[in-house]
DNA sequence: TTCGTTTGTCGTCAATTGACGAATTAATAA
DNA sequence: TTATTAATTCGTCAATTGACGACAAACGAA
């Protein structure tokens, strides 16, 4: 809580120059989810960062004029907004495995560059975390769902199954999750309803198709219809969580789990309209 | 993972006298919850703990005679065994609220203590934090649930709706689940399969139960038998997670929710079990 | 080549932070 | 009261850690 609120208030001009004109010409690249961006992880790294800093810090002079796309090594001078958009996928990894109180040292050597040059793209820490988090988990969310969900001319079972597959395969990754109950506990702010926004949506839009497509109809209470269709989308998070928070050896692929919980969930859910509007 | 490698091997032969005394009459003292701690929290500490630490630790002085057993003072000269025990109640707290990377200076504050005095209980922050995982987390679980769960003179609807509803608030807790969480997420790997073992059995005996007064026969397979419990088990947990970790506002009771998700379980699983069957 | 621009590093500061030696103070027994 | 024991604090060390000023090296246009 007290840890991030110093905003830094750009003091040197020379940063602060080349910073403003760059930043323009990236606002046509959000969402460019790191298109162009190879390095993913720098080789070295054991773990035990232990070794006291002599003789560390020799990639510089092991970069020599090679460098062909093949080596996908990290430091060899970027443009800024390539440079940047590395860094943002470095991060997004480093911060999902170590925390948000993962050290800026660790996550410069991971991207292969000096500790000092993460300051040129983000004036703080916390601006990091917060273009990461934005990126990263905002942008998991697509839109296509939206339609996908209401192609009547399926049926709704398909329907669900091929959502919440590619929700759990692309959405509810480890790195996804991570970062996000990172966050959460944090209480770090940092976009915070959007998300319940968006799945507020997806839960409607489930309930909406699925009684449609067995002809009854819904109860009013929006809160009582969204803890209805929680049975299935918490099922299906949960079981994301399982997997990749508690790491429980699970053995059932994930595609069984996902029929066996949506076909479960269509069997009751006639039941379950009934038993909730005598209730 | 680097972080809490380092295990304090006792130097100071004064600290280790008392320790090794004092240890033995813990051990009965396993499970007796902070008994007669009434400190939960100590007044002062509004949020920004920026305040130039002067003319802070006005605590000592302001300790006069009194402390009445009306006035929660933390520090006033304990037996071991209850300032630990009260050591312990408040670092639950605090590390569920901060994460295991609170500071020890700041939980001594919060204790009402020097910081020094911590070292005399824990050898190390990481002994301090596996303790408290012991107790808050390992402790939660109760064998009674086992006992009342196939006490079979009553229905099942009752007694899954009994057990969840007391799982969901003396477990699930705000404070339970984020120390689950933190310490997941860290990969500190204190006491990693109890949990999971202790949850089995618990979805074990709720198939059982159930399957037994709807009369029919399970399937074989254990994975596919856990993982259909979990339709309900999941759906609840993550329920918790919703509302003590992402803070939702939830406008439904926790009681209308279990009785809700329960019913529904219990509606669907005649076809659960035949549409996993012809699966 | 030359010079301005941009990328990048070195070294350091100040605040944190886990850990602990040594001294101080309260409770208890003699 | 006095001596002994146990609880508690002060002050400090060494390692971390976010932040940044100053300088060096690569790049590109003239």
């Amino acid at each position: 809580m007290t840890k991030f609120l110093v905003h830094a208030t750009f003091k040197s001009s020379l940063d602060e120059k080349s910073f403003a004109r760059a930043r323009r010409g990236l606002l046509c690249n959000i969402k460019g989810v790191a298109s162009d961006v190879m390095v993913k992880n720098n080789g070295c790294e054991g773990d035990n960062v232990q070794a006291k800093s002599t003789a560390a810090r020799g990639a510089p002079k092991a970069r020599g004029t090679g460098n062909k796309p093949g080596s996908p090594q990290g430091s060899v001078r970027m443009p800024f907004n390539k440079r940047r958009a590395q860094i943002l996928d470095v991060a997004t990894d480093f911060f999902a495995e170590n925390g948000l109180t993962g050290q800026t040292r660790q996550l410069a050597e991971k991207c292969g560059i000096s500790q000092r040059l993460l300051y040129r793209f983000f004036p703080t820490k916390e601006d990091l975390l917060k273009e990461v988090y934005n990126q990263e988990i905002l942008g998991a969310f697509k839109a296509v769902w939206f339609v996908d969900l209401q192609d009547r001319s399926r049926p709704v079972s398909e329907r669900l199954e091929a959502f919440y597959r590619d929700y759990l395969q692309s959405t509810l990754t480890r790195k996804w999750l991570r970062l996000l109950l990172y966050a959460s506990l944090a209480e770090a702010n940092m976009a915070p309803d959007y998300i319940a926004a968006i799945i507020m949506q997806v839960l409607e839009v489930v309930m909406r198709e699925v009684a449609h497509e067995k002809g009854v109809s819904l109860p009013e209470e929006p809160a009582l219809l969204h803890e209805m269709a929680w049975t299935l989308h918490g099922a299906i998070s949960h079981y994301a969580i399982r997997r990749h928070i508690y790491q429980s050896s699970l053995s059932l692929s994930e595609d069984q789990v996902v029929s066996m919980h949506v076909r479960v969930f269509l069997a009751g859910f006639g039941d379950m309209i009934d038993v909730c509007r005598g209730d």
